[in-house]
Formats: structure tokens, C-alpha cells, sequence
DNA sequence: AACTACTCCTGGAGGC
DNA sequence: TGCCTCCAGGAGTAGT
């Protein structure tokens, strides 16, 4: 469930408090979350630095004073809380284990100790979340260039080049191209709903059936979703339930419910094997 | 090119 | 209460 908006809310939030700070101890509890370390420990991160956190599509990249850097994707539930000596938890990723819960959890992966007092702990009820730690100029083996489309926050990501992209698979289906990272890096299953939702869309459309303005409000519905959820909280949703209250999801995980927009239940379907939710009415299938 | 199925894994929900 | 099955889902791979 961590996608674009939650990783680099993640990332902003993170920053504030860990750049500058020394890693005064590393323990792994789940070796299996570390996939690779071209030779490298992770007790070669004991003493070092945090230079800068960046984020491309779903990953994050630690970047350390020794010329390493830590990459993280939490896959589809990982969780990362900081404790903070103050008592302050900055907090991001999947909801579950509760924000708030003593730490460390059964399923805590990673803790790394900060010369501040911070803890970090990685949590992961999926064992999804997957780790490298490699040369910085190393990183886009990992984080593959050619394997990760246009960032949807980055100036290149316009009505042109949406079009673009997608214009290369005419009979392509929009929900299964909207997840596809090569194409647009960064969505996951719940943003593409709220997204196509926005744009009044039906997931199973196809790009041949689009017209221009069909595309430039799908990139406007995509901009907006992204714009609400780093602006007032990412979508709040448990095992595929919405949690009344935020801004998000509008439609995401919200079955049987009202539409926001014309008062029609929600209706769940299957697209490509993932839970797709519509507003029949908003988003009606026309070829 | 487009699609399906399968793998990794655990916890929560719902059926009976 | 308690088993059992299904589902959640990012990403990679294999097969059609």
C-alpha cells in the first residue's frame, strides 16, 4: 500500500529529523529483507552519517557520508516510525501495526540507533519490504532507470507526455498502464482508482478510446489526487477498507457507499486480479 | 503487445 | 469459541 504519496511524505518527514544524524547501531532481525549488498554489512553503516533521503517511484535512497546508500521499498505493507528522544513519532508506510504501538513489534525487520537517541524501526507484516545497501553510484542497478517511467511530480510530467506514453499502447487498458512503473512511476492500486475517478474514467477503458480531453483530465485528476493527499494526508484505508474521516480515498475500498459525486453506490470489481473500485455512473465503459 | 497466473508473506475478516 | 478459506497487494517472472 505504500505508494508515491506515502513514500515521499515519508521521505519530507523523515528528513527533518534524520539528516545530519549519526548511525550509532544497526540490528536485522529479518535478514531476508536485505536483498543485496554488493559485498558490503550492514555494520558498515555503524558511524556514518545521513547525507540526504531521495525517493524515485517507491523506493527511498538513504544516502550515507561513506559513499553507501541505504535503499528501501516497503512493498505492500511496510512501516516506518522514528522514535524520537523528545517522544515524538514520525510515523509513515502502512498503517498496521498502529502508529503509536510499542515498538518493536513480531514483525519489526529493522532498528537503526541515531546518535540523537532516535530509534528507526522497520516494520512489516507482509515481509514484502525488501533493502539494499550499495555505492551511492550504484543505486540505479537497483533503482533501474530503464525499468521506472516520468515521476507524476516532476516538471517532464505534462498533458503531453501522458499522452505519450500511454499513446504507445493503444489497446491497452488504463488501470493496468497506470500501475505499470515503466510507464508512470509511482502509483499503486489506490491512487489509480482515486485518479480515474477524478477523471470520470472507467479502469477497463481503452487508450484508443480516449479522445484529448479524456487524457487531460485524467492528468489533472492524477496531479489533483497527488496535490491532496501531500497536502492534507495520504489515503487512509486497512486491508482494503476506507477509514471515514480524511479527504482520502473518495472511492478506493469504499463499496456499497455513496458517491461522493452523484450518490451511486460504489461498485468493486476485478481489473488485471486487483480490487478496483468505480462509480458505474461517473465512470461509465463506452468504447 | 496484452493478458493471466503464480511467487514472495502474514494477519484480519467472514463463513460455518 | 475455532477452524478454514479468502483477501489484501508491489513487483518480478513465466506462460499463452
Amino acid at each position: 500500500m505504500p505508494e508515491l504519496p506515502e513514500v515521499e511524505t515519508l521521505r519530507r518527514d523523515l528528513s527533518r529529523a534524520v539528516i545530519g544524524r549519526r548511525i550509532i547501531a544497526v540490528e536485522l532481525l529479518r535478514p531476508r529483507l536485505l536483498r543485496g549488498t554488493d559485498g558490503y554489512t550492514l555494520d558498515d553503516m555503524i558511524g556514518v552519517e545521513v547525507q540526504e533521503i531521495r525517493r524515485r517511484a517507491k523506493y527511498l535512497i538513504v544516502e550515507l557520508s561513506n559513499g553507501l546508500s541505504l535503499v528501501i521499498h516497503l512493498g505492500l505493507a511496510g512501516q516506518i516510525v522514528l522514535e524520537r528522544p523528545s517522544g515524538e513519532h514520525i510515523a509513515g508506510g502502512h498503517p498496521v501495526p498502529s502508529f503509536g504501538q510499542p515498538l518493536p513489534h513480531s514483525l519489526t525487520s529493522l532498528i537503526l540507533r541515531l546518535d540523537d537517541g532516535s530509534i528507526l524501526y522497520l516494520t512489516d507484516i507482509r515481509q514484502f519490504a525488501r533493502l539494499w545497501l550499495v555505492p551511492t553510484g550504484e543505486v540505479a542497478a537497483i533503482v533501474p532507470e530503464t525499468r521506472l517511467g516520468v515521476e507524476p511530480l516532476a516538471p517532464e510530467f505534462t498533458p503531453a507526455e501522458l499522452a505519450s506514453r500511454l499513446r504507445r499502447h493503444p489497446h491497452g487498458r488504463l488501470k493496468p498502464l497506470l500501475l505499470d512503473q515503466s510507464l508512470l512511476a509511482g502509483l499503486g492500486n489506490i491512487y489509480v482508482d482515486e485518479a480515474l475517478w477524478g477523471a470520470g474514467l472507467h479502469p477497463l477503458r481503452t487508450v484508443e478510446s480516449l479522445d484529448d480531453a479524456d487524457v487531460g483530465r485524467l492528468y489533472e485528476a492524477i496531479k489533483e489526487v497527488l496535490d491532496l493527499a501531500l497536502t492534507y494526508g495520504v489515503a487512509r484505508i486497512i486491508n482494503g477498507r476506507a477509514i471515514p474521516g480524511a479527504r482520502l480515498p473518495r472511492v478506493h475500498g469504499r463499496a456499497g457507499q455513496p458517491c461522493l459525486r452523484c450518490g451511486h453506490p460504489i461498485e468493486k470489481l476485478r481489473v488485471g486480479g486487483r480490487g478496483t473500485y468505480i462509480c458505474p455512473v461517473c465512470q461509465p465503459l463506452v468504447e
